[in-house]
DNA sequence: TTTTAATCGATATATTTGTATCGATAAAAA
DNA sequence: TTTTTATCGATACAAATATATCGATTAAAA
């Protein structure tokens, strides 16, 4: 090792993105394989169950820092473990959620958020027809609760499933009560300072992809038609 | 225009995906401000509410064909309909949803899917308990039913809101039913044949980077703190 | 009317991401 | 024990995507 590789350099080699989004994946795979009691597998396996280039898989993998063996592959339970430690999903977090209309509720009542290290702990909502209500064992809080909450539980993850309306408005609301990260199901970009993060869980993105592909699909399927 | 350029090699350009994924973000903040009676509107102004690169949206935006005046910019419904068009949402397409558990419920009682061009028009499920149920106006049916539907109402798009376990055989009944594209809410990778449209909503994806970011982020700023 | 300035859109460059090549390694077969 | 072969992992190359530059255009100001 040289003498002037600081260890700060070493933490700032960020993970490309599209392998982050790859990792869950990964995840859920080796998961269902170590349920069957496989100990090792290759990254030949993995691209062909997820088709992905076993290349990348191999790339992606070396980020982790376990090392396969030659001939066998890499350790199944070392993978799990690396990738749960990297996405942070092998202790859990508390989150708030904010809209507890029918997509929020849904997302109450998703117990497997626990697998991934997340946890609502409570859910906020502005329309008195729903505050004081219980969804999937979760009371309903009125906004005005959400500051105090937040600096007395030492939240740091916001969901919001509100209205494109009022999703500004409640991620200024997460921003001023010190929230860091906001999961965004509302399918307006919100706008918020530069330290805060928000992900997108961009549910008209993927299907704008899906109902374009799908009619440029059949368009060229009639134009095959008309050609015979 | 060459004589031997064909029609066909002109539908052939394929958008990008990227930017296929930029365009609903792009409709979503034109429909308001049209709304605000603004009649033009500038890349630099897009790219400032969106937080993008100006010069990627009109990358973009010269996809659509509509070509922007100087000194004004777009005019926004030109934009707002070809947008619309090429993703077709100006036109509504129905879907079946599988998997009547808490996502699924949200999904259909999401009526904004009729402004992204889609209509889930029936609900189906393998639990007794739920079958017959009806929510948010649409009842519950058997599985055994999806196959005789859609021939019958010539569906092409399958949602799948089932648990992971039971995913990849319902894609397999989709496929055999004649199911030309799949919106996969399981966070598993489904298998189909080459020429089946398969978009997933990847909200663990989603989940992940969120989970990851907010611990480097924090782990950043205890050591920072931990320097001082 | 002339000048100014904001914007478009074409072309060029840079960055990021994905794919191919190939020697080294070690498990399994001969 | 020796040979074979599947796999890893480093390096090199290719493709896709994002960003920069700059002349042309035209609405609005002078």
């Amino acid at each position: 090792m040289l003498e002037n590789e600081s260890n700060i350099e070493k933490e700032i080699k960020m993970i490309p993105e599209p392998t982050l989004r790859r990792f869950p994946q990964y995840i859920h795979l080796l998961k269902r394989l170590r349920k069957e009691s496989t100990q090792y597998i290759s990254s030949t396996t993995i691209a062909d169950e997820l088709e992905l280039d076993s290349i990348q898989v191999r790339k992606d993998l070396a980020i982790t820092g376990v090392v396969g063996k030659p001939k066998l592959g890499f350790d199944i339970d070392e993978l799990i473990s690396a990738l749960s430690n990297i996405l942070n999903w092998d202790n859990s977090t508390d989150a708030f959620l904010v809209g507890a209309g029918s997509l929020g509720s849904a997302l109450l009542g998703y117990k497997n958020f626990n697998q991934y290290g997340l946890n609502i702990v409570a859910a906020f909502d502005n329309d008195p027809n729903k505050i004081g209500k219980t969804i999937s064992g979760i009371e309903v809080l009125p906004l005005e609760k959400f500051g105090n909450m937040v600096e007395r539980m030492k939240v740091h993850i916001g969901i919001i499933t509100a209205p494109p309306e009022a999703a500004q408005k409640i991620a200024e609301v997460m921003v001023q009560s010190g929230i860091q990260a906001i999961w965004n199901f509302s399918s307006i970009h919100l706008k918020v300072p530069f330290n805060i993060i928000v992900e997108d869980a961009l549910l008209t993105q993927s299907l704008g992809v899906l109902t374009h592909t799908l009619s440029e699909k059949l368009k060229k399927e009639i134009a095959v038609l008309e050609k015979q």
